[in-house]
DNA sequence: CTATTATATCAATATAGATTGATATAATAT
DNA sequence: ATATTATATCAATCTATATTGATATAATAG
């Protein structure tokens, strides 16, 4: 069913989050991230490696990736362990391609 | 098909495509220019209308949306006709789920 | 206890992109 | 020819956000 984002306040809603969602994943190096968690979960030391980039910043997309459910972690003894919440991602998508 | 966004050249390539995709549509405005032109093609003073939004804002997002061919523009008369391409928003969308 | 490793956070800077105001162009009507 | 309507473009400004450098915290090893 196709949305009619601008009469309900519901649809408006929905697109704000779609909105929300794209904004987050619309950048190079978080869409990375959330690639190279694809195949398994990786603790922070390996994605900055993976993907050559500096420490703090993938610290810094991982945060903005955490805020919007997209990948999740546990503690494992120093190292964090990030991995893809496939359920939230899949959400969005599908609630995206209501809008276009 | 998932792919592996960091070793071949061509998955980086299309990783940087759905990127800008996704810079494109992120921007609330603009997805709902595309979603109100789900319903059917408009003018651009029917979209700004519709919309509530300053005639060369409007102007300028379209700019965008052209340039990655998810609209396609007609004239008529004075007016030109705008109507979404949805076989690229499509394309667009099922690259994007290959990535995450 | 000290050193090392892994991660997060904060402030400063840099950059990209959205919005606005003014103006140009083109088609149509009078 | 003039006025009106529809659209596009340009320059200026504003705003959001990516990046960097410095530093803090916490766990583990020696």
């Amino acid at each position: 069913m196709k949305l009619n984002c601008c009469k309900n306040k519901k649809a408006r809603d929905e697109l704000k989050q779609v909105v929300d969602f794209l904004k987050a994943i619309s950048e190079e190096n978080r869409l990375k991230i959330l690639c190279v968690l694809q195949k398994r979960e990786l603790c922070v030391c390996e994605i900055w490696q993976i993907l050559d980039l500096p420490q703090n910043l993938v610290s810094h997309h991982l945060k903005v990736l955490r805020d919007f459910d997209l990948v999740e972690c546990r503690k494992e003894g120093v190292k964090i362990i990030y991995s893809l919440n496939s359920k939230n991602t899949k959400k969005y998508v599908s609630l995206l391609s209501r809008f276009i």
